[in-house]
DNA sequence: GGGAATATTCCC
DNA sequence: GGGAATATTCCC
């Protein structure tokens, strides 16, 4: 199953620009790459359209069950759908089901990174009161710079320290487990052997 | 795969008491109750304690690759962990993996319902501009105090992580050797019956 | 442990 | 098509 395809990381939360497009967009777009695959009967499942602007799902159901299951943990057409909504994708055709994005194109998956999702704004607060969050340790002095540093260096040692931890308890669990099972192992090989050498007798 | 722990729908985010648990603790009630389910060797992987007021997952490696992926999207302990967490669930033994809630009982599948997410209200300040302690607006009038404070708390963290690791580290080393001479007493066991039974021809 | 982003489901 | 809940991931 191919799950390569993590957010790189290092920036949830942020509103800069991420470095690398969202999972769901990269596999829609490698599943449209992967492109000739067709059905048991050669027909085509899904493809670009004629320029590339665009893509059309020939057979949803086949697309469903073969592969959306290869790219995503579900195979629910409707869970498709909303992701491409989400990021602002068009239907563009009542006829077939054909979709497009500006910045969804053949051949462009240098792009993808523009498409962002439509937040659903919490719409509690007014925007105004979300600090933009850039730009605003500019001005900080030295000596607050360097506290801040070693802050960031210890928290970053305990995070790594954390995740070892929970690797060693992990494997320390493994360990028991085998150590029953050997245990049992023993013990029956053990009993075994008594019972032959019993019946020698 | 065992789909079918919908939430029976009608009052999405609706307040009212939902009529259904949520399919993570139905799932997790389940997994339990399947119960005797056992690894290739006749160990438990997962199961109720002693007095059915918690749960023990006796082998994390197996629990996810086995057991996880038959009742959920995924095969990662840590997500599961999170899902606990985000239910309320206690760990409360540091020696394994061993967790419980109030709401979640041997034989009271139907108390399941009374356990809610805790809902990570939609505070109006962004999280980074929290402060990680908790009672610190008490009178550390100087964010210098508390900069010093964090950094303290930290520090002495990260020196019990160490000196956690250490103890993982030598526990591990431990679990080597044993599992050493179990194998070698098992090879022993093994020759030794095998010279028997071939004298015996 | 938990905040927050993305993914999936369910419903209107 | 989209709002909102739950699930999964990623990170602190």
């Amino acid at each position: 199953m191919a799950e390569n395809y993590s957010n790189g990381g290092g920036q949830v939360g942020q509103s800069l620009r991420p470095r690398c497009p969202a999972p769901f967009l990269l596999k829609t777009y490698d599943l449209l790459e992967e492109g000739g695959v067709a059905d048991g009967s050669g027909g085509k499942i899904v493809s670009w359209n004629g320029d590339g602007s665009g893509f059309i799902v020939w057979s949803p159901a086949e697309f469903s069950d073969l592969t959306l299951p290869r790219y995503f943990k579900h195979n629910n057409f409707s869970s498709f759908i909303r992701q491409l909504n989400t990021y602002g994708f068009k239907k563009i055709s009542s006829k077939r089901w054909e979709f497009k994005h500006e910045k969804f194109q053949r051949g462009c998956r240098d792009m993808l990174v523009e498409i962002t999702r439509k937040k659903g704004e919490p719409s509690v607060f007014p925007s105004y009161l979300k600090s933009s969050s850039e730009e605003n340790a500019t001005t900080s002095n030295s000596m607050e710079e360097n506290n801040n540093n070693s802050h960031q260096l210890l928290m970053e040692e305990n995070k790594n320290l954390k995740k070892e931890r929970l690797e060693l308890q992990m494997q320390i669990a493994e360990f028991k487990s085998l150590e029953m099972k050997l245990l049992e192992c023993l013990s029956q090989v053990m009993d075994n052997h008594q019972n032959k050498s019993r019946r020698q007798c």
